[in-house]
RNA sequence: GGAGAGGUGGCCGAGCGGUUGAAGGCGCACGCUUGGAAAGCGUGUUUAGGAGAAAUUCUAACGUGGGUUCGAAUCCCACCCUCUCCGCCA
């Protein structure tokens, strides 16, 4: 969402930067003309509102006076009509407007490599390599139900495709890496754990743009305003919706662990095997309220915790900063964090670190106010997951598989498990 | 689920249908006063949108949405939320 002003008032130069999103294109004519309708629409509305109040005034006075008014409220409830049809159309232009601003992309920030898609994404780190086995690596979708933590068979025949049941040591493992990850973000890097509803409103939805444009990415509960949530960035994010921070709070840093529900419609044919892709997965994930000063170097040190969990646990990945082609709707700059899994012989996502500058703030109406200035403006917001525990789960098992078909386990996460073996 | 109470500005708290965007108080900011401070006094202190170079000005907002009326924070209807008691429940 941007700013109405700001907006209007660089129209060429934004059009110009969200081309550079690839398949973008914004109708600038179309909005012009809109935002040109609807101005005149208020215009006219008010003008009469205006009169209506000053005449209803008169016949306040003159009532006093013991002056006969019927002639004067005749005439006022004509304007009445008059009033309500124009207000109809304003809103109706007003809608329009918005809901045409609120479908428009972020402007990617100036250091986002230019590109059409996630080909043209480029590599900024990279982080150990990858093992090298004596034998042929086998993927987790083979593993896990060979060593029985992992039963594919009965979560389709109690729910459906995109589920799972984790059993026995692949539950522990699960529930481990959780706790391993949130006592990290808490200890070492300042992170307030948080323990948020798995269930959210549209407001809500709204706020981190998820709606209008991404409702069929979700799952929504019958009869009510009330939806899943894709991430605990919705619930998160949300949490300040309507609130006016001071300053010298900032940055305020959150990492919650939640279960996260996507339809994942439109994405039929893609990782139908394992765990990569679920409708129902667990997500640590981070959250930062900052100054739009400290912004980016807020995002770039939550990247960096982000890759700390993977350090910990010894698992090689490398970092890579999407081109504009390839960034999502709400996001100025994204890293997207891969993880190396041998059973695909390729990294795979495994965090994804946006700054969303203050596209979500305007949304959701989240401020900062500075005892300096006095003004109050939009905060940026920056999240990214801390990490995906599913897929990091997926890292472990195919990463520290043996020969025996066993799995270490990464001497970080030991005392999470008391083992240092599953078998 | 049943019964009741209530939702007004940063906070507390008034508000006979007509200069109430909203009394009064607290808080906050600035100024006067003071050796300095407190007290005191004065001024100011919401957001969104429209017009304007600006000063400024207009419109809207008293939980939300409708309605009645020349005119609604005040009357009517529906909904939402909070609190208390009962029931149920992890």
């Amino acid at each position: 969402m941007y700013d109405v002003a700001a907006f209007r008032n660089n129209l060429d130069n934004i059009a110009a930067r969200l081309a550079t999103r690839g398949n973008y294109h914004l109708a600038v004519e179309e909005f012009r003309e809109l935002d040109t309708r609807r101005r005149t629409a208020i215009q006219e509305a008010e003008e009469l509102k205006a009169q209506r109040n000053s005449q209803s005034q008169a016949i306040a006075r003159q009532r006093k006076e013991g002056i006969d008014t019927a002639a004067a409220q005749q005439s006022v409830r004509a304007m009445g009509d008059r009033i309500a049809e124009l207000d109809r159309e304003a809103t109706a232009l007003e809608d329009q407007f918005r809901t045409h601003l609120a479908n428009i992309p972020n402007l990617p920030q100036e250091s986002v490599p230019l590109g059409s898609s996630a080909d043209d994404n480029v590599e900024v780190r990279r982080y150990g390599t990858p093992p090298e086995f004596a034998f042929q690596p086998q993927a987790h979708w083979d593993l896990g139900p060979q060593l029985g933590i992992l039963d594919f068979e009965r979560a389709a025949k109690v729910t459906g495709s995109r589920f799972a049941f984790y059993v026995g040591w692949g539950a522990k493992l699960e529930r481990a890496l959780t706790s391993f990850m949130l006592d990290i973000h808490t200890r070492h890097h300042g992170y307030t754990e948080m323990l948020a509803p798995f269930v959210v409103n549209s407001t809500s939805l709204y706020g981190t743009g998820n709606l209008p444009k991404f409702g069929e990415d979700l799952f929504k509960l019958e009869n009510s305003d009330y939806y899943l949530i894709p991430t605990a960035e919705v619930p998160v994010t949300n949490y300040f919706r309507d609130e006016t921070l001071d300053s010298a709070q900032l940055p305020i840093s959150f990492c919650a662990a939640t279960s996260c529900f996507r339809s994942e419609a439109g994405s039929y044919g893609r990782d139908v095997r394992g765990i990569i892709r679920q409708h129902q997965f667990q997500k640590v994930e981070l959250v930062k309220f900052t100054t739009p000063e400290q912004s980016y170097a807020q995002h770039e040190q939550l990247t960096r915790d982000a890759e700390d969990i993977l350090e910990r646990l010894g698992l090689p990945y490398r970092t890579m900063v999407l081109s504009t082609g390839d960034m999502g709707f709400t996001s100025s700059k994204t890293y997207d964090i891969e993880v190396w899994l041998p059973g695909q012989n390729a990294y795979k996502e495994i965090s994804s670190c946006s700054n969303f500058e203050a596209f979500q703030a305007r949304r959701a109406n989240i401020r900062v106010k500075s005892p300096a200035t006095k003004k109050s403006e939009h905060l940026h917001t920056i999240n990214g997951s801390g990490l995906a525990v599913g897929r990091t789960w997926v890292a472990i098992v195919e990463n520290y598989q043996q020969a025996d078909g066993s799995i270490l386990i990464p001497a970080a996460l030991q005392p999470y498990l008391n083992t240092d073996r599953i078998m």
